[in-house]
DNA sequence: CGTGAGTTTGAAGGGAATCAAGACTAGTGG
DNA sequence: CCACTAGTCTTGATTCCCTTCAAACTCACG
């Protein structure tokens, strides 16, 4: 995974929902934006495009914790490193917000604290989501299930799909010949349709919401 | 899953870390704390004993999200209902702390949104190694992980284990039968001694955090 | 001492991984 | 404009780890 230096910066803090301020990055394609056991000294808030942020062992397995569209937030860590790294996913633009601005900004300005306070309780029930998921579901419905995810967080049965196959893969706990060879089926069954690669049109919500379990 | 009544109640309050109050209730083993879909008007802490937190697919597939032992706190909720069921996985006391009460302590005393805050994201980045072990472990991985978990916990190599190996198993993403061949393996390997089926020695700290990955 | 839930062990089967080509696709340069 | 190429994705054949099915064992408890 390549790791360039970041393509540009705006030096202008602009504003954010719930008030975060902070210069704007840009990332390219597989840029790295922070990586793991690094300082966490920033908190970061997707502006546009998508970001992964994954762990690997020391062997190479990669698991995908989440992805990340716009506004959403990530980076936060209760420690002094990061324990996941995060890339871009496509071309990406994050606002950086310092550490010590954010809780001093939540300490004087109680609806901040509260707004942070309900997006990490959401965030530990996505990742509690995502355990049922590797814990208990088949690769079908794993497969399916990230592709109802996907439809629901961009609120359109056309998915225009940000990630690989190898993302998607490291994201549900398989290979990548199990998500191509998934999709081929759900192809099949006629409740998806794969345009191209990056396209992928939800045919039968329903039975898809189903099909997930 | 029996689902007794609770067997006594506390009426008095009684203080705790963190200053948070609420009667203590007593609970028996398998006994039902709170169900999937119930309100969630509190939040919990262990007193003593040892909690379970679940969740179960319809067709009865079960995937254990989280142990809690003493200290810990869990059922907080991002919306009105709990997500998972929460059962005592032995004798077993919980503090109940009222939402309400909760979140007014939180806005008066800053201390305590921070604590509140953190523990928190410390949930979320459990969940997260849970998501890793999940997704790209091997069956040895993950039993390994859990003893170590629970060593590191509790604080000793000797674990007197309260859950069942069904328990185990869910929390695994694995059956009973893969957890119970496992442990009998590494037991040939003399990595572990298993005395009694609910107590386990580790007796190779440093081979067990290797083999965990 | 019987009884039954929980656990262990064994044998067989299956779902996803691995190994291995082949087919696309996007980007490159002639 | 179109080969050329590298990377990504798909498809096929085989393997293997874990599950499933089945039975024996253990131990707490009446």
């Amino acid at each position: 995974m390549l790791s360039p230096l970041p393509q540009s910066v705006t030096p202008a803090p602009t504003s954010a929902p719930f008030g975060f301020t902070g210069p704007c990055l840009r990332h390219a394609r597989d840029e790295e934006i922070f990586g793991e056991g690094e300082t966490a000294d920033h908190v970061y808030q997707v502006i546009s495009g998508s970001v992964r942020t994954c762990r690997t062992l020391r062997d190479g397995r990669r698991q995908i914790d989440e992805f990340h569209f716009a506004g959403d937030y990530f980076g936060l860590e209760a420690g002094d490193l990061h324990r996941v790294a995060a890339e871009a996913m496509t071309e990406t633009t994050v606002r950086m917000v310092r550490r010590g601005a954010l809780s001093q900004l939540a300490a004087q300005r109680p609806e901040v604290a509260r707004v942070l306070f309900r997006l990490t309780v959401e965030g530990l029930q996505r990742s509690q989501d995502h355990v049922l998921m590797l814990g208990r579901k088949s690769a079908r419905e794993r497969v399916v299930g990230l592709l109802v995810d996907l439809a629901d967080r961009t609120g359109g049965d056309e998915l225009d799909i940000p990630m690989s196959r190898q993302d998607m893969a490291d994201y549900l706990g398989l290979t990548i010949e199990t998500v191509s060879r998934t999709l081929t089926q759900l192809q099949g069954d006629g409740v998806i349709a794969i345009p191209t690669t990056r396209h992928i049109v939800l045919r039968d919500g329903v039975a898809l919401r189903r099909l997930a379990s």
